[in-house]
DNA sequence: AGGTTAAGCTACGCATGCGTATCTCAGCAA
DNA sequence: TTGCTGAGATACGCATGCGTAGCTTAACCT
């Protein structure tokens, strides 16, 4: 009569996790709660006050659990190429469910700065670098003036995709990548527009 | 007895403007809520359905009634000044309480699309044109290459005024425009870095 | 002065989230 | 096989926002 067949353990606790994210995209951090994650669940408010005493606890933990820390490989020869691979890694990591959470927290920072605070705890923090990697990578090498890699310049890109993003609502296409490696990220490494 | 003076007509309306910009920045927009513009405002509710009939309607009318439009006037023959003087003013700007209004209904995006597309009546959209307008100035002067001063390079600075706002919390320093603009946008202006 | 408008006050029934308390019974282990 | 744990179902009283109703009376107009 139950319906289905009960779960236990780690299956269930996946399932709330994904459930947690599931409501934050669709109604927002501001209006995250335990209601509406069980009911996306499909699981009654029992179990997850069982776990979790607030909304943002199901949260938080969902991101620990899952969240991604890829890092560019710059192995090519080809420093232009790598720059554009990397924006692409950070277009695709920031599609992530956690990553989006994340973000969603940082952006109330202002209004719940413990949340803030309770997510350091979590990872280091401080976005994951994508072009700086690369920045590096190829000063090491010598192919860029090392005091040229300044943190300005090394959040360039990020900072022209998220704003693109933010714009447009849309991620960048590829085309844009290559405009803002070519026109932004190179020229402030020494290598002249045109 | 009802304690104070009765308001009316512009000055009513102005306070329940005000009352839901402030309760716009106290709850976040996924709670805005008619009782609690009425409480901010200390006003019946009564007297907000007279006018509007939901908490959005409030905010875009707030909005439409005070959205500043400051641009920056490139004066003096200081290409590296005006720009600093524009990332400044662009600060300014998003200080204002109509602004973070407009910003927090783009950052729900996809989740209440009928907003924004709303928010596109009120003004031209497309957010002010504060180092592009230095840019164009000085390009027009045959200071700059024309073909240099791409869109991508145009949103240089303000990409990472939001980056540095966004990941720090707090504005960026008067030293930090500096260095964004020796290190970022003048690079892909062709003033070589350094 | 008298009349009209609408601000201010209070109250309502409805819906939803809260946190908690049962109780049943599936899943697992001794 | 028996027993324990905890998932599943349901219900509760409380708080808050909803939208609407009614009434009183201050502010404005003629």
């Amino acid at each position: 009569m139950t319906g289905r067949s009960r779960r236990r353990g780690e299956e269930l606790v996946a399932a709330l996790h994904e459930a947690a994210l599931a409501e934050l995209d669709a109604v927002g951090l501001g209006r995250l709660t335990m209601e509406g994650i069980a009911r996306r669940a499909g699981t009654p408010k029992t179990t997850l006050y069982r776990r979790w005493s607030a909304p943002e606890d199901v949260l938080l933990d969902a991101i620990a659990a899952a969240y991604p820390l890829e890092e560019p490989s710059p192995a090519a020869d080809d420093l232009r190429g790598d720059l554009i691979a990397a924006l692409r890694l950070l277009i695709a990591w920031s599609r992530h469910p956690t990553v989006r959470a994340v973000q969603a927290i940082m952006l109330e920072r202002h209004r719940r700065p413990d949340l803030v605070e309770r997510l350091q705890g979590v990872f280091d923090r401080r976005g994951r670098r994508f072009t700086a990697t690369v920045l590096r990578h190829y000063a090491r090498l010598g192919q860029i003036d090392p005091a040229l890699v300044t943190p300005v310049v090394e959040e360039i890109g990020e900072a022209l995709v998220f704003k693109i993003a933010f714009d447009t609502g849309e991620e960048p296409s590829e085309a844009l990548l290559a405009e803002i490696v070519d026109q932004a990220i190179l020229p402030a490494v020494g290598f002249r527009p045109g």
